[in-house]
Formats: structure tokens, sequence, C-alpha cells
DNA sequence: AATCCCGGCAACCGCGCGCGA
DNA sequence: TTCGCGCGCGGTTGCCGGGAT
């Protein structure tokens, strides 16, 4: 038995809202309020679905929402939550008053996302890239290392894309891979790569990229033999210059976000200068957990209510849960 | 000045859940 | 206990405006 449309497709108008349609549904909302979806467009005169009168209410009509941009205060709000709850927009949307899950949803795919990567964070999993690449090859076998790790590079692309063609950043990292180059002799050429030729430039980012991530296999390789195996928040040293460079000099940046500063907010990872060195500090362990941690409690619409501790989730996230945010 | 490209945002769609009959 | 309905959620799409070429 197939589902029953939420209304009938014929005679239903889609797309952008006018002010009059704004206008018939204001006025009925104010005069019977939001019972019934299905019979409010009927009612009001609208020849619009049920579903579009809810959305077009919930997400723009609503007198108690707000506007205007994203304050800096919310984008942190929204950046921990997300940290924490993952994906669930209605729940971060509750916490800050007058925001809709379609407005936080869009802010954090047009803006919030971009900036965590561009401080070289991983938007899904809110750990440093480097760390994730180091976890995948510490994690692994080393007979599985190299195509996992090569999957991995293809899931990274982008964002490293996006930090490397940053103009003062790829220049650091043009030094510092020529650095690297100067001493490992199996490294690509880097002496035809030139910033105006951007496209060049590129397609060389990714052979670089490459063999950083080669370079992080072999010494976690290194580290496997050493530690026995097995991934460990201890054995992240990153001692390839790629990592190294990917890591400190974007949260050393004093032109970039403010974030670098406080992105942590539990109690354990205070605000302040330091960067990748004081989340390097900070444990990842549960012990932390136990009496330590800034807590929150999240009430969701239906007046249940969830409590997190932001020391315990924000980096304790185990590698089989990065895709898979905990709650 | 015209065209192209891209980012931002509003709206749509399908699915799952909760509730009542 | 089951079924159907209504609603809410999250992912995706498409339009529009502004900047770049």
């Amino acid at each position: 038995m197939g589902r029953i449309p939420c209304c009938e497709k014929d005679n239903v108008k889609k797309g952008q809202w006018t002010p009059e349609e704004d206008h018939k549904l204001s006025s009925y909302i104010a005069q019977h309020g939001t019972r019934n979806w299905r019979l409010i467009p009927k009612h009001a005169g609208l020849q619009r679905c049920g579903k579009s009168c809810r959305l077009r209410w919930t997400n723009y009509l609503r007198p108690d929402l707000k506007h205007g941009q994203f304050s800096e205060a919310e984008e942190q709000t929204i950046v921990t939550l997300h940290s924490v709850l993952g994906n669930r927009w209605s729940v971060i949307a509750a916490q800050l008053p007058g925001r809709t899950d379609n407005d936080v949803k869009n802010h954090w795919n047009t803006k919030l996302k971009k900036k965590l990567s561009g401080m070289g964070i991983d938007p899904v999993t809110h750990k440093p890239i480097s760390h994730l690449i180091s976890e995948i090859a510490t994690t692994l076998s080393p007979p599985q290392v190299p195509h996992l790790a090569e999957a991995a590079l293809g899931c990274f692309k982008d964002e490293m894309l996006h930090l490397l063609t940053k103009k003062r950043i790829g220049f650091q990292f043009h030094q510092q891979f020529t650095n690297m180059t100067s001493t490992h002799n199996n490294a690509p050429s880097t002496s035809h790569v030139k910033h105006e030729e951007n496209n060049n430039y590129k397609d060389n980012t990714i052979e670089k990229i490459k063999y950083g991530l080669s370079r992080a296999i072999k010494e976690s390789e290194k580290n496997w033999e050493t530690s026995g195996g097995g991934a460990t928040s201890s054995n992240f040293h990153d001692n390839t210059g790629f990592s190294n460079y990917n890591f400190a000099n974007l949260l050393n940046d004093e032109e970039g976000s403010p974030w670098n500063q406080s992105l942590c907010s539990g109690s354990t990872c205070t605000a302040g200068g330091g960067g990748l060195q004081q989340q390097q500090n900070k444990k990842i362990s549960n012990e932390n957990c136990e009496d330590s941690g800034k807590e929150i409690v999240v009430t969701t619409r239906n007046g249940s209510t969830t409590m997190f501790n932001f020391d315990c989730v924000l980096w304790d996230i185990s590698s089989d849960d990065l895709m898979n945010p905990m709650v």
C-alpha cells in the first residue's frame, strides 16, 4: 500500500510565496491557530499544500523568529552542539531562540562547515584532519593502510584543497614542502610549482597530499611496530612536516577565526592560544568525564531531556563512530 | 555590458515517529 | 495490537542575487 500524499498534487501551487499568500496564512493562523495543517490552506483560501504552509509559517512567518545574521555566540553554540549531536538540527535550533532548524542547517552548510575546514578541523567528526589521517593509519593493520588511507584522502581532498589554496597558507605550505623534499629524495619535485598557476598548483597539491599521507603512514607503521598496534591518543604524534603544517599553522594563524582561541567548550579546554598543542595535551579519556565536564541539558520539543558532557564527547569518539555522532 | 559562476537561502521531498481510533 | 493520519525532521533541490571574468 502506497503512502497517501499529504495533499492533492493538482491545484497546488509551489515555489516562492507571495506577500498576499503570506498575509492570508498569517491572518488565518492569528485567528485560528495552527491545528491541522492539512485544513489550513483550504480554510485560509490558499492553493498550497498543508505541509508547505507549515514550513512557511515555522521557517519564515512566525513572529518570534530572528532574521538577522548569526552572532559569534550562536555560531559557537551550533558548533559545540553539532560536535555532540551531529545533524540534529531541530535539537540544536531549540537551544537558539528565534532560530529554526532550517536556518541552522543552512548556516552550517554554507558557512560553518567551511569555517571549520579552514581551521583544519573535519566538520563531521570535529577532529583535526591530520589526527584523522593518523588515526586511520594507526587503527588498521599495515596491509590495510594504503587502501584505506587512499580512501581517506579522497574524503578530505576537498577540504585540503580549500586549505591549501588559501593564499597565505599555500605559501607556507610551499615553503615547508620544499624543505621536506630537500631531505626526502623520494618526494615529488615542486620546483615547477607556481602559485599563479592555480590549476597546476591544485594538481600538484594532490601529489603533495599523497606524499604527506604516505609519510604519515610510514610513521604510523613505525608506531605500530613499537607500540604493538592499536590507536590511542598517545600515538598521535605528528612527525611529518605535512601534518604539523596542516594544523599548527592553521591554528596559529593570527588572521584566522576567533575560534582559534576557544573551540572547545569544556572546562579543561579553556580559551586562549595554543591551538593544536593545547588540544593535543587534552587527554582523550573517559576519566575526564567524571567530575570536570561542562554539562548542558538539551530539551527536545516533546519535552524529553538529555544531558551532555562536553569533556566526554568532544574528543572521545572512537573510530567506529566517526560517521555516526553519538547520542 | 554581457555572461558565467557561485554562495546563500527558501522550499520541497521522502521518511520515520507518535498518537489516537 | 494494528493501522492510518498528521506532523516533524533531515537531506536535497532550485532559484536568485552579487561578484568575477
